[in-house]
DNA sequence: GTATTTCTCTGCCGCGGGTCAGGGTTTGTC
DNA sequence: GACAAACCCTGACCCGCGGCAGAGAAATAC
């Protein structure tokens, strides 16, 4: 009889777990071999430790992590089947969860087996994003869309651009953006306010534009790739309304859209913009 | 305008890609920001790589590595459409391959929501492995199992044992075990060879015992723990010829018993033995 | 008894980031 | 111009091993 004296390798071919897996147990205090011989630290297991070193293999293979194990294993020498129960429930539902997003994921890319039309998709994947205060300078018009949106940023610039501001250390702190008052799309009339996020002390004697706080929100956020056309941005918007949907979200107040790069310097195909949708928080 | 001098921060609120993960990504080459201040290390982004970024975060939402990712981008570069279809299909593959492996875990959990079942099973999951030859002394006979083992192991033992051969080095080198040559079970009159492994220069002068080596073989391995009786054997045979089956092996040769431990000196109920079932290398 | 093979040991790197810790920079406000 | 807050940097540890390197021990062969 092989005197119980089983070393790593032996001991390995007989529970299937790798020798690095076996010394990482060692260490972690899961699986301590019987004997450690001092002068030359090699490990000697013994046969009634197969049958623990099996559980911890048929553990793994389940997908539990290491700390699990041995909390299980601890568990199972006290009986206490009541902690035993609440982690296959949690393994069973994260188990589940996973195969859930992998579907997804396997949907996707049987759908789109060609990139081109992965990437083709010019608008990311909705996301739900804190956004922190902000001071801006803005004003708020009524008219289509290309029209309150050129007049009054430039009028903006002009404004923040103007020596006194210059002197005083104002400067623009993001990319200019506009929030929309309207419960729904219109062609004309529409009700903007176009604001440009600013640093410093503004001084402006047109009453028509005004320095405020913007208000941290929770958005739902969703970054459109192309040229400023209703088309286009119908899309983002369709796309984060389905999401706030699907989670159960509760949209509040006005859309904002960031224009991040300059519509002057950029070709129109290469636009972004930014579309936040603000939701109530919970 | 943000003169296109993207700190991380903000970076990241707009690709919704960590910190921690745009600085891997420089570090890799995969992202790199156009500028970095020589000075204090600062990383500044531009507009423009927004885009590769969010192409980044869908692909690793997909489940691609980083250094996929990387042939991807390059691949979408050179417009290499076949590298990228190839990947496609891997990754298409692999996510399967998971999403199987994961309903099965899933049906176990379901099943065996009580550990005591899942761990009442007596018998370990079936593996191939490879098992080195080895030198043995043994002894073939016929007759029931229990007449053939208890005698020719006791009578193995008087000669590993003898003054002869202990003073000649001769040592237990393993378990001892039992080969059977028939193609089925049989209760009476099995042809039974039974072996123990050993070292060094073995002196016998009874001709039915002789040291031969028993060549390497690639098996399929079971522990099963309990009794030594033909009930319990038979579970942890059925599942390797099932596990044969699913995996398209043929067996071949005498199957192997293992006895870990001694049945003198355990409980029948701990008593562990490997089922070894030799199958054709590919 | 010695030489050679075969273990075994420890320790470090890599995967793809999350999560601090500690120290420098840049803002924003007054 | 000063100060605090917010931001950014690097580096290290964690998951659960596989791989590799170099050193020492044990088993085997001659």
């Amino acid at each position: 009889m092989p005197a119980d004296r089983i070393t790593t390798g032996k001991f390995s071919g007989l529970t299937y777990l790798s020798q690095k897996a076996l010394r990482l147990y060692d260490r972690r205090g899961i699986l301590v071999p019987e004997v450690r011989d001092r002068f030359t630290g090699y490990r000697y297991y013994t046969v009634s430790q197969i049958e623990t070193a099996l559980k911890i293999r048929t553990l793994c293979n389940l997908g539990f992590g290491l700390s699990e194990i041995s909390e299980i294993l601890d568990a199972l020498a006290e009986d206490d089947d009541g902690t035993v129960r609440r982690l296959i429930a949690r393994r069973h539902r994260e188990t589940m969860a996973e195969i859930g997003r992998l579907e997804k994921i396997q949907s996707l890319l049987m759908e789109k087996r060609d990139f081109s039309e992965l990437f083709a998709m010019n608008v990311s994947e909705p996301v739900i994003k804190e956004v922190p205060a902000m001071r801006i300078i803005s004003g708020r018009r009524t008219g289509t869309y290309e029209e309150v949106c050129s007049k009054v940023s430039e009028e903006l610039f002009a404004i923040i651009f103007s020596p006194a501001n210059q002197k005083n250390g104002v400067a623009i702190t993001g990319p200019c953006m506009s929030l929309c008052f309207d419960e729904e799309y219109r062609e004309t009339d529409a009700d903007i306010e176009m604001a440009v996020p600013v640093r410093g002390q503004v001084v402006t004697d047109d009453p028509a534009y005004s320095v405020r706080t913007l208000p941290a929100a929770t958005v739902i956020s969703v970054v459109y790739k192309g040229p400023y056309e209703h088309d286009g941005f119908s899309v983002a918007f369709a796309n984060a309304f389905r999401f706030a949907a699907e989670h159960g979200l509760e949209t509040e107040g006005p859309d904002r859209q960031l224009y991040l790069n300059n519509p002057d310097e950029t070709p129109s195909d290469e636009l972004l913009t930014e579309v936040q949708i603000p939701v109530k928080r919970e």
